[in-house]
DNA sequence: TCATCATGTTTTTTATAAAGAACAATATCA
DNA sequence: TGATATTGTTCTTTATAAAAAACATGATGA
């Protein structure tokens, strides 16, 4: 239920509800209600209001109510997941990745190898992966 | 906002207000308000009463709202997250991700180039990127 | 040791979410 | 072409979310 998250999260962080109910604008009452799972049906504001000083949010504080659970508690961060989301937008496939991801699985991330695209070469600051080749046959 | 996912995943499935409404279990007239964002502080149970018929979830619909956005709807499932979750345990860098998606973005995407290496090749059909060189001196 | 404070709970009140009409406007078809 | 059905909207009501207040319990400390 979303109130274990709710308490989980708030006495991680060494909030009291009191405290916790302040920092969020919301009434302690309320607030003891929602953790109790006595008041079950919350609205998106008082989520909303709840989640920002637990620097998490809506989705994670669902947790098993709704389907996905992303959080920066689970390792995947919000700037992987902007990173990622871009980049599906703009068109990459999930084949595209496994491609990399195998790659470094496989270690051929230690072993080097030649050639070089001049196009490319502007990126290696960020990254020691240089990708030479898209092929577009298939 | 709010309403303008629910009215893109409502019409794209080709429901009526009055249908959605019904599907859901909410009444039209509250669908309507939230549609048009004249209500935008809606209960979780609404929320997720909204989204199962549109096949969605509450974190698609809350878009900006909220920090992160994936769904199904967004090409990002569970699927990548499995993936992504993998290679981040694998010891990918945000760097690294960084050079692939600007290539995808720079549309070398679409150009051909050239070599090829064999133990790549196999890759092939999962993808049409294809990786020739690792550089692992930076 | 008793007074003040912080804790979380339960009661009461009030604000508003959500339903249930009734409505106007357009579509459908006999 | 006029009756009936759907559409989405707006008005009205009622159910309940959320606040405010009062309360009980333990902690702190003078």
């Amino acid at each position: 239920m979303i109130g274990e998250r709710i308490k989980s999260l708030r006495e991680k962080k060494g909030y009291s509800i009191t405290k916790l109910a302040d920092l969020a604008g919301v009434s302690k009452s309320y607030l003891s209600y929602i953790e109790r799972n006595m008041q079950n049906n919350p609205s998106l504001q008082v989520m909303a209001k709840i989640a920002a000083p637990l620097d998490s949010n809506i989705e994670y504080l669902l947790g098993d109510e709704s389907l996905p659970k992303l959080h920066e508690n689970d390792l995947l961060d919000d700037e992987w997941r902007s990173i990622i989301q871009n980049a599906v937008e703009e068109g990459m496939s999930k084949g595209d990745f496994q491609v990399l991801k195998d790659l470094i699985r496989s270690n051929l991330w230690k072993k080097n190898m030649t050639e070089r695209n001049a196009s490319i070469n502007e990126k290696k600051k960020t990254s020691n992966i240089i990708i030479l080749h898209i092929d577009n046959d298939n």
